[in-house]
DNA sequence: GCTCTATATGTCGCTCGGCGATATATATGT
DNA sequence: ACATATATATCGCCGAGCGACATATAGAGC
């Protein structure tokens, strides 16, 4: 119902989905490549955020196939989890780009009175 | 002993203490105010996640004072918590950028094949 | 004087998310 | 037979976020 604040591991699940549909152990691997092998999703993370993400309508199922033997079951965004992507990105590049701004400021300033 | 990965809460904190120290209550309003009002601390949230970035020695105190009659303890940033907040902004910017151009191709090639 | 709001610190307990351990199943390699 | 990799899913622990509460001062309004 009210869609709670995007943690980091739920964002880069939402991006990872962005270009395609993905299914689970798939994009354990995306994630871990997008955040530079420094996000690394346990099965309970993924699961329950794809749980929590299916819930408020950002994601969704879109299809199942066996390749080799093994079951997959992808998923994909929904036009609200486009959105909410799109949002939660511009409100990440203008933090990013306030904070750099922030800190060449107290660099060159540590004190207001410097 | 090992530091945790910042939370965007804890991150904020870092952020808001990198020009000059303040002291709790006014870190709440500047938090508030660095996210444009979408991150107000809760009392909780900020004490324990003082405690957590001074025990990592990334905060420690600057000092304290009375101010109209009401006590005022203000945090500062160490030097690693400022190399630790430079790293992470670094980061950041470059997430967003990255998630910028992927929702772009996105938006263009839907598909693989598209 | 009493109450409410704002400022200021800090604690306590609840809830929820992250995550490893575990279970299940198939394919491959030694 | 055993280990490794792929693939899904559940369970329970732990820790972070957070509201509620306690405490204290200052000022406004009645």
């Amino acid at each position: 119902m009210k869609p709670s604040p995007l943690r980091e591991q739920s964002y880069l699940i939402l991006l990872a989905l962005a270009p395609e549909p993905l299914y689970g152990y798939g994009l354990i691997a995306a994630v871990r490549e997008l955040s530079d092998g420094r996000v690394k999703l346990g099965a309970g993370t993924l699961y329950g955020a794809l749980d929590r993400l299916g819930a408020d309508g950002l994601v969704t199922l879109d299809h199942e196939e066996v390749v080799d033997g093994r079951f997959r079951r992808y998923y994909k965004l929904t036009d609200q989890g486009h959105r909410v992507l799109t949002a939660e990105t511009e409100r990440l590049a203008e933090l990013a780009a306030r904070a750099r701004r922030r800190l060449a400021a107290s660099r060159v300033a540590p004190r207001p009175a410097g």
